[in-house]
DNA sequence: CTGTTAGCGCTTTCAT
DNA sequence: ATGAAAGCGCTAACAG
């Protein structure tokens, strides 16, 4: 069926060894004639190595585990496409595993892994990820011995790799950018406190404010979960204040800032302006399109492998931090109310 | 490192043969007391089997591969979800390919995946797909032997599964909904032409003016390419023309519709209705939320899964067509026009 | 310059 | 009721 080195062998009349030396190019002094000879006669019978075997006996699989909340969520889309792009470049393939948030889903995901003897794994932090079980899976990687690098886990310090982006920095530019705009009465639609991430966000925010000598309200600010709904649940319930303007923390819970505000006949940018954070596709079709704050996502993808396919080559490699740059883009969901009545 | 059967034994104090009819639930006659002894110490020391050492020896790898242009596009992530789900309920994996519709690209994927010894393959098509090279990575799995299914490839017949739906069906289905509306005057914004999903679309379309005894208006038919910016340039193209509503093949097209029927001051439904195809996620949240013909593209990845490991099971497989039944969903961006001036 | 050999971790038939 | 042994396809150390 499969055809394999010995086939190969036997049709070039040479062992089963010459011909793993010469189509891998090994460093060895097999005569011209015969590497041309069997290079043609791999190509004529269509050999492809067989990878189980290579990886039995090198132990590596040239292979990437990435486990993702959710594949359908844009940001974790490009930050996937990164990944398997910088894989690509370099031979290697990666593994997709959606575990939804679920604790347990990825803990039977990462034992697949481990089964498929992957080189490295990926990691996210997600809204519920700072749970005992998240992080006894994080161990649990690492007990493996597999390398791994800690996508946005600003919070979880072990001796592993991490890709990260400034969240203090990507909250006071934002609500920099609003009080530019001549905005004193902002709310603000954060991510669960226990995230590290939102908390970072929140912090640049006061800065802000602090920096214009404005005043902070606390009463302004509503603790979100990242979710669609719970942008169009936060304007139900911030409504009844004051306010010129809302920072979402996410894309996906400004789209439900844009109905909810709909729904009470509010205007954007007109009434309201409004900023979002993470950059989705949808960000730019959306009407009016939505100003907000950009992650480098896909290179953190791109990243993320390179650093672990670095790893996986380089047993005495040491853990590593990347930190990106985030970008304010201005669409038109935020508006200069300076010069209103 | 990795803890094998081997240590299994020595720890339990028998040989690797019976570690593994035991710990696979092999049916043999075991002692109870060994069993439960192997079962422990296996739980104790960590085991994960290598599935390279299995793959090599069974020739299973009990993983599926899937190459799909993108899997940013929502419609793509669906698709890809729900064979990750199915494959997940009965302890397989799958591998995720982005081809961007590159051939070449499709074509090293494929032999990535001969080599990793995946069970069953899934090819989409797409815009591009109809070409050579994209036929002949068709027949280079069924060259593998590799069971494959065709999702939505309505014109490749060969000794393989597909998995389908109606486009003639579904076309009628969004014309005659804007027909029951009271509009005459539709634009159609097409994909490829020659994509046999959307001739059959078109043809759908024919039938609900036929039956409706309405005239077909050749010069309101636009072809575009299923992109964002090809639903936008096509109402650019129609503008000059008089039309009460559009029906863009799919949502991607429906939003670049939106945006240009905005550049133009004219209202979504109020002015004209809009009509996509897929429902993508999008589709709900934007303003007005639009109607369209949903895919059970979720469902059509599971059974995707179901048909491939099915035949990886069932070596005497006989290739199996599935139908998919569409569903239009009706939202805010069409409106009755019957009772106007 | 090329071939032989052992062995990666597991399954499975055949012996005991 | 359990173990020994062969072998899946490949690589790498060692022979020749």
């Amino acid at each position: 069926m499969k055809v394999t080195i010995k086939d190969i062998a036997a049709a070039a009349g040479v062992s089963p060894a010459t011909v793993s030396l010469v189509l891998n190019n090994r460093p060895s002094r097999i005569a011209e004639e015969t590497r041309e000879r069997i290079k043609k006669t791999a190509e004529e019978l269509g050999y492809t190595p067989n990878s189980a075997a290579v990886l039995l006996k090198t132990n590596r699989s040239y292979t990437l585990g990435l486990l993702i909340p959710d594949i359908r969520n844009d940001y974790y889309g490009k930050y996937a496409k990164g990944m398997e792009d910088a894989c690509q470049a370099k031979g290697w393939s990666a593994f997709f595993c959606t575990t939804n948030n679920n604790p347990l889903k990825e803990r039977q995901y990462i034992e697949t892994l481990h089964a498929k003897n992957v080189d490295g794994i990926s990691i996210i932090t997600t809204p519920s990820n700072q749970s005992a079980l998240f992080l006894e899976n994080r161990d649990l990687i690492l007990s493996y011995g597999i390398p791994m690098v800690q996508m946005d886990m600003t919070g979880y310090r072990k001796p592993a790799n991490a890709v990260i982006s400034d969240h203090f920095k990507g909250g006071y530019m934002a609500a920099r950018h609003l009080i530019s705009l001549g905005h004193t009465e902002i709310a603000f639609i954060t991510g669960p406190k226990f995230l590290e991430g939102s908390a970072s966000r929140i912090l640049g925010c006061k800065k802000a404010f602090e920096d214009a000598g404005l005043n902070w309200n606390p009463s302004l600010v509503f603790e979100g979960n990242y979710s669609y709904e719970s942008g169009y649940v936060a304007i139900d319930n911030l409504i009844s204040q004051k306010f010129t303007a809302v920072f979402a923390f996410n894309d996906l819970m400004a789209y439900g800032v844009y109905n909810s505000l709909d729904k009470y006949n509010l205007k954007i940018p007109d009434d309201i302006s409004v900023v979002g954070y993470d950059d989705n596709f949808t960000s730019s079709i959306i009407n009016p399109p939505l100003t907000t704050v950009y992650q480098p996502i896909y290179e953190m993808g791109q990243t993320t492998a390179e650093i672990l396919i670095h790893a996986a080559e380089h047993p005495d490699h040491e853990p590593v931090v990347k930190e990106f740059d985030l970008q304010l883009i201005v669409r038109k969901s935020t508006r200069d109310i300076r010069n209103d009545i």
